[in-house]
DNA sequence: CAGTGGTCTAGACCACGTA
DNA sequence: ACGTGGTCTAGACCACTGA
């Protein structure tokens, strides 16, 4: 309903909203795909569909298309017209590697609030996970990020005794530990991620 | 050496080859970080620069770093030039997950070969991970992954038993399998990754 | 065939960081 | 003040898909 209703009524996007035209655009289609508006299957509405309804040029509708494709939200080859993948996944996997930066990318202000760091013996069965010895001691590391302020995870993290020293220096509360430790010499060589959703209110 | 010899000597940059130029200068980047002429913490040639070098717009520019960016390799801030982040990942961790179209993306044929499907009481120290009673069935998917032809990864998948029949009727060979399942209805609730990095070959 | 997405251009203005 | 990257526009041509 309402797909041409008037002058321009649906468009809730603003020129001078500090945020850029493709970010609302792009956070638009995300919201109406969360809301169930559009679902799995469905064909997104098409670049020439977006430019009319918004208002903006071609080039700014495809860069807000291509945020959702990046993260999977959104799929399809040349020719065919997009459809919604699913809304499973609202982020990259790969992504809370760099939670800062993928807050960032979605126009909101990431920071953090640290709730432990303290070093431990390993448990055993973190042991084999980490590539440590039995026994040894690591930093455990616990953290709430936030996105605008609001909870958005809990991310625990452990490190191995060597790394711990450099971690201290660390604005653990802001930043990503890892764009960190990359300015020390460290890079990643083996990741894993245990991904969970439990609700963190109650709709 | 040699930044600006005589008229244009050094773009490896064709304009009718069938690949895009965004991505011919892209790979060139890609390739200039991974045989270390661009180390980790080195400047990005500006956007002005790569215009002038290639002479392309500052469209395509942006395009081919955009996709450096989305994988990690360079990273920065608006007014700074952008740095090399790291050699390290050259996909996005969770790019894992559409295999497919990460090849894709990268301009390159992905492909596949079957090496195991087979129904197997799970180990034991997989069933936790797997979210499945000790002693149940699981399937074991396991594949090489090819980009043009060249091997470039072997991935191992354990799958819930109540999954295995709807894997019988996909490609294994070609496609992925989790866009398949997604068709099904199926989604991805947890999601875990380990990754080594073994020589293929000797150089 | 018309509609869709993919690529490319040439220009513009702005925000930021550094000198 | 200058160079950098970030955003946006308006137009063009091509490749693919589907009716």
């Amino acid at each position: 309903m309402s797909e041409h209703t008037g002058s321009r009524p649906h468009p809730p996007i603003s020129r001078r909203s500090g945020q850029s035209l493709y970010l609302q655009i792009a956070n638009d289609l995300r919201r109406r795909i969360a809301e169930g508006e559009l679902r799995t299957g469905d064909p997104v509405p098409s670049e020439q569909a977006l430019v009319e309804r918004f208002g903006v040029s071609r080039g700014t509708v495809r860069q807000a298309r291509a945020m959702l494709r990046a993260d999977g939200s959104i799929g399809g080859s040349q020719g065919r017209t997009l459809a919604v993948q699913g809304v499973n996944l609202t982020q990259p996997v790969g992504g809370l590697i760099t939670f800062s930066a993928w807050v960032r990318s979605l126009g909101m202000r990431p920071s953090g609030r640290l709730l432990r760091l303290s070093p431990e013996p390993v448990a055993a069965a973190e042991a084999e996970q980490v590539g440590v010895a039995p026994g040894s001691v690591v930093y455990r590391l616990e953290r709430v990020r936030l996105a605008d302020g609001e909870p958005l995870m809990v991310d625990r993290t452990v490190f191995p005794e060597a790394i711990g020293p450099m971690l201290v220096g660390i604005d653990l509360d802001s930043g990503s530990v890892y764009a960190e430790l990359a300015a020390h010499g460290i890079a990643v060589a083996s990741a894993g991620h245990r991904i969970d959703a439990i609700a963190a209110h109650c709709p």
